[in-house]
DNA sequence: GAGTGGTCTAGACCACACT
DNA sequence: GTGTGGTCTAGACCACTCG
């Protein structure tokens, strides 16, 4: 058995949760600054920051830039194996959605997307980057391709909602089949400034593969969420 | 548009990235002392275990316990959507599983596990905890509550290599449906020293909650993945 | 312009792992 | 016993945010 010995950064941590528990901080309230919690618990800003940083991992609080820590509001339920859009279940949670076009342009498909996406290299590609939040808070950034071959003139429909309605109204097809990748990583610099947050965040990479009836590739979708925004759901049945 | 300032910790996140890419350093080789990295690169520990912690994050690297840094081989890739049991996932990657039993009991459901599970105060539950992982390395540890209600007896059969397995073949129960939550969070103390893992460390959360075909919970299942040793695949049909 | 977070230096002590 | 990782102190500078 080993003997815990009690660390100073500890303090921070139950210092804060207590705060938060008892309400003095609530969601995105911003917390005082590391000096004045340094001072206030008679310890170092070095100390401070590892107590915060804890925290951060536990989910309870996040950071936004340079501007600070804040108390990290509810999660955003997302299940990716239901046929509901962004915009609607982030309503439906009782929270404001927002959906910003990054990037919309046409492209060839390189080496990563061939493999990827199982077509070949130069194939046509509509590439759409976009910034997706609630109550003014980003927190996904995804990348969309989709393949000019199976959607003719998807580069000219309003993709700027939701993708995948265009695809089910448009062009009547299904998505049939889903292959999910989910993987823990961390933002680069890019996409970090986009999510307000430092380079090397922890986030959530999803990629999703969807297929249509006649068993193609329709889409190729990747989403870093920050990890203290996201809560994924899914159901599965036998059926 | 901002300029970046280079930042040390970065030659730091270079020179070990390189490392590994030429092939100087390999999957679960370890990675030269902190205080030898500092003198190597001309910088002090605090920023070297800065740049550590960045390629942590990214998972190219991981800690175990007070070992030491070391490079993460290849992830375990999971479908919780596929009935197919750890120890065969495992092997058929290529990797060594174990699986070790580290407590089985029978208790009562408190007020987390009876709003989890959807039953009554004080319904009987065994509770089994167990610790699994591939080639000597622990990937997570998982907290499985059963139904004594549903699977009378159950707590005398043999459930260390797989529990549905015993309820497929032992009670003619399949799973029905099976519903998902995953979250990032972080080891507590208990958790981490049994993964080898410093306190704090980023974890997968996964809480699995299976249904028979009546529709009633027969399993609550909670996993805690090292962050860096799990890919998590899920295959969607529209069927 | 003042204050903040992000980064860094140059030390230090302790508990634990390894030999 | 030696060396390592985990933690901590007491400073410092810079770039950025905000008022």
């Amino acid at each position: 058995m080993t003997i815990r010995k009690s660390v100073s950064s500890a303090s921070v941590v139950t210092y804060l949760r207590n705060c938060i528990k008892k309400g003095d901080l609530n969601p995105d309230d911003k917390l005082p600054s590391e000096r004045e919690i340094s001072e206030r618990l008679k310890t170092t800003r070095v100390t401070t920051r590892e107590g915060l940083k804890q925290l951060e991992a536990q989910g309870l609080i996040y950071r936004s830039n340079r501007r600070g820590w804040f108390v990290t509001p509810e999660r955003i339920n997302y299940d990716p194996s239901r046929a509901i859009y962004f915009m609607d279940y982030v309503s439906e949670q009782g929270q404001i959605p927002f959906s910003r076009e990054i990037l919309k342009r046409k492209i060839v498909a390189d080496a990563f997307l061939a493999e990827a996406m199982k077509i070949d290299l130069g194939e046509p590609v509509v590439e759409l980057h976009r910034l997706r939040g609630a109550n003014n808070r980003p927190v996904y950034f995804e990348r969309i391709y989709l393949r000019e071959a199976i959607l003719p003139g998807v580069f000219d429909k309003p993709l700027e909602r939701s993708v995948s309605r265009v695809v089910r109204d448009e062009y009547q097809t299904d998505y049939d089949k889903v292959d999910l990748n989910i993987i823990v990583g961390s933002l680069d610099e890019y996409e970090a400034e986009l999510l307000q947050a430092p380079a090397g965040y922890t986030s959530i990479e999803i990629q999703r593969l969807s297929y249509d009836q006649d068993g193609h590739v329709i889409e190729f979708d990747v989403e870093h969420w920050r990890h203290d925004a996201l809560q994924l759901k899914v159901n599965l049945s036998a059926h």
